[in-house]
DNA sequence: ACACATTCGAGAGCACTGCTCTTGCTCTGG
DNA sequence: CCAGAGCAAGAGCAGTGCTCTCGAATGTGT
């Protein structure tokens, strides 16, 4: 409420953050983050390069904004597709998943380049951002949890030395899931972006034709490998 | 012996072109690719930026020709690991090549941002990459290639929508291998370069503590997957 | 051995970038 | 109502990629 109400001053600057953000992520979407320039993005709002300080310090400030943008608009398509299959078993939600991930990133490139390729020139990951990035990861966490609720098939052991580590992230990521599970998942969660990074990038050019194909067999296999398919 | 003897025009050619790239993987080395600057190369190579364009006409070729050195380094790096463990197990070969490329990465992260991360802004990947590109994968296709000498066992059958492209991929890439196989080797292989990414792009931050051992641990289970291992 | 042609380095210059500082105008809260 | 905060505008600095021109050094053909 305070948000809206307070003054129109505060609803002016409001709306002026949003069109700078709103034209640069045209210009992202355009051209990659590289070539978004501030001055660009001034001019096609009608001010002056100098007045767009006011709403964000920096440059860098701008694109950690669209990061943030970036990670909640992937987070809530993942969180949408997962919503249509809430009833469906727990493969069929994870390649769901799997796949609204890499919808998102093939309609968004760039904006995915930004998220998960090389961070722009001194990436640094403010705090910030891991609230809105560990989206997906939560839920694939979720859908983990609930096929695990009954006594699962028990997972190859351990080694040992990864055993400490194992249940270290257990702890800290899901406690009432089995160490085997926990490290198997977030395994599978950067593969997944590995997949999707290949295909995005180009590495499958004159490797991979048919990749819808393709990443439905991979996410499937990932999927059975954290032990989500009646039988192993 | 033409390339050496013929003038020395040609010699000092090539020096100096080498010296540029030198220079510039160092700046690139030290601060990412998105500020590797003509001007500050030529600056520390003492001469004048427009002189630089008689060996690069133009920045993005400088980059393209540090992209086919990088490709060539981590390739050759692959291959050295590999060699050292030639007479091992096909488990033991496969890990030994999947933590040469992690060192490599984290050895020269720009670099690896520079080929594995976002394509820097207008992306267009020439044919002369592709060779050197492709070092790292036909050392993993050797190396299931050895594994798959006798008759294996059998992998879990491709879905029926898969096998045209399974097909295709084993006859492009792989002729003696039966396609499943060759299916979960390009998957493996880009889910290599997710868990690389991940914690190369600092991903693993507040997950993964002991990355080694979990990469180690990881990249065994890929080989498995892939059906290097003796039983499954 | 000489003249020609090619290659190269240097400098000036263009259009662009991120960013800072100062100058005024406008709007708002007390 | 009016002092002060918020804001846009302009000039300006240092840096960038890239082009063009102009001498000078260099290798080559006759």
């Amino acid at each position: 409420m305070s948000s809206t109400a307070r003054g129109a001053r505060a609803r002016a600057r409001m709306e002026v953050t949003a069109a700078i953000k709103d034209e640069a992520r045209r210009q992202l979407a355009a051209d990659g983050a590289a070539k978004l320039s501030l001055r660009a993005v001034a001019r096609e709002l009608g001010m002056v390069s100098s007045a767009l300080y006011r709403y964000f310090p920096s440059r860098d400030d701008l694109l950690t904004a669209l990061i943030i943008d970036a990670y909640d608009s992937l987070g809530a398509g993942a969180e949408a597709a997962h919503r249509e299959v809430a009833d469906a078993g727990p493969v069929r939600r994870w390649t769901a998943v799997c796949e609204a991930v890499r919808g998102w990133a093939l309609g968004h490139p760039h904006e995915y380049a930004l998220i998960y390729g090389s961070p722009v020139p001194g990436y640094t990951a403010p705090d910030t951002t891991v609230a809105a990035a560990s989206r997906v990861g939560l839920l694939l966490i979720g859908i983990a949890r609930d096929a695990h609720q009954g006594p699962g098939p028990v997972r190859p052991p351990l080694p040992a030395g990864l055993r400490p580590e194992a249940e270290r992230m257990a702890a800290d990521l899901a406690p009432d899931l089995p160490p085997e599970t926990v490290t198997a998942l977030v395994a599978a969660w950067a593969q997944l972006y590995g997949l999707v990074g290949f295909e995005l990038f180009g590495q499958f050019n004159r490797v991979v034709e048919d990749r819808e194909t393709f990443f439905r067999h991979a996410v499937t296999r990932l999927a059975h490998g954290v032990g989500l398919a009646q039988e192993c």
